[in-house]
DNA sequence: TCACTTTTACCCCATCTGCGCGATTTACCG
DNA sequence: CGGTAAATCGCGCAGATGGGGTAAAAGTGA
């Protein structure tokens, strides 16, 4: 059904590891690497030429990161998987790969035959990642339970992100618009926020909703 | 280092699948399961006072749902992990059910050899999932590319988003006021709302900006 | 070249918003 | 039992917002 030879590329600047890499792909059967790139610009320029299905990237690179690359090759080349390959792990960085399309996310230190199975993984459909990418992401989806908001200053915030007006929050809720208001009055000085706008962003954001 | 014997408990209404369940775990050295629980209500009045490590839960249940247990006990519990086990792999219920505290995500049919590594994973700071979630998870944070906004659109969606006034935004971009007008005009149109609080509703769900 | 989009700019006007002030009732907690 | 927080209702006002127009310059692509 799939290609029988899954087509690799690397994106990394070191040579040694560069090499060591194609060398672990090459020699698995069913691999094949027949591009490697030592810099970000060289794979954004000739990346879309090529035959190619996933492509590992690491992040700190020369001149343009590894992200950058994902964030410009990923709407061009949709099929392709890219698996970030790097030692940095904090969330800043992690959350900016991933946005910018990245299907995976390994740590530099994984043992070759991981790497080989992450990459049957996400050619699978899945999304590989080390333990604690794992654990930073799904703890991204983690509501903070420090609201200060009462429930129906919540209630209120929810129908505010809906993008209702005074009136309408009121007769939904049965209450006078005068209450209402006085409700987010409230809010905005918990959330410390002086519009809707800032109240909405924070509430998304904050996940208080 | 950690307790030698990691307390497991299970929630799930079906009686043959929760007994399988924990002869499989109490046949393996190191784990033990003392307390299951056959619906979500007994296990939110009960688990609190249970020395347990872990619980597997199940979602469709009789009452109340898995979800619903995970959102009112993970935060009397954040020491404990919770891992959902279901056949459910909706994107609905998925992200619920992370938003909720869950820890992890596994099919129903996950056999016992990974179950029992998903919960030595949970337990070492991972967050297991079968593959199929894992790339719904990741996929969560990929942006849509269709943005119908020009560039100009998008910089003023931004700076919308933080809660800038007409006035704000028309002086860092150096336009008039009218100008603006005009552009949020426009993206209220694309974007098909009405107000304010709608765009950047609409702008963060749909990674806009 | 012509049509289209983008960006810029302006007008009018009804409505909505945010902020100032105060007030009552209920509910919970020590 | 008294204090505090939450929830409810009230009024006025300056300024912001959203909706309806119009239009010209600049760039883009067929």
């Amino acid at each position: 059904m799939s290609d029988p030879i899954l087509q690799v590329a690397i994106v990394e600047d070191d040579h040694e590891i560069r090499q060591s890499l194609a060398l672990i792909i090459n020699g698995t059967p069913g691999f094949a690497c027949r591009y490697t790139f030592e810099d970000a610009e060289t794979a954004m320029r000739d990346l879309p030429d090529r035959p190619v299905q996933v492509v590992l990237m690491d992040i700190e690179l020369p001149g343009a990161s590894g992200i950058e690359a994902v964030a410009q090759l990923k709407p061009l080349l949709p099929a392709v998987d890219f698996l970030m390959l790097t030692i940095r792990q904090d969330e800043k960085t992690v959350f900016e790969s991933l946005c910018a399309g990245a299907s995976g996310y390994l740590a530099k230190d994984t043992p070759p035959a991981e790497l080989l199975a992450a990459i049957r993984e996400v050619r699978a459909g899945g999304a590989p990642m080390s333990t604690g990418i794992a654990r930073l992401v799904i703890h991204s989806f983690h509501r903070l339970q420090t609201s200060p908001l009462s429930e129906r200053e919540t209630e209120i915030l929810r129908l505010l992100c809906d993008g209702h007006h005074y009136r309408a929050i009121a007769e939904q809720l049965y209450l006078s618009p005068h209450t209402v208001k006085t409700h987010i009055k409230n809010i905005y000085g918990k959330l410390h926020v002086h519009s809707r706008a800032e109240a909405v962003r924070k509430a998304l954001k904050d996940r208080l909703i």
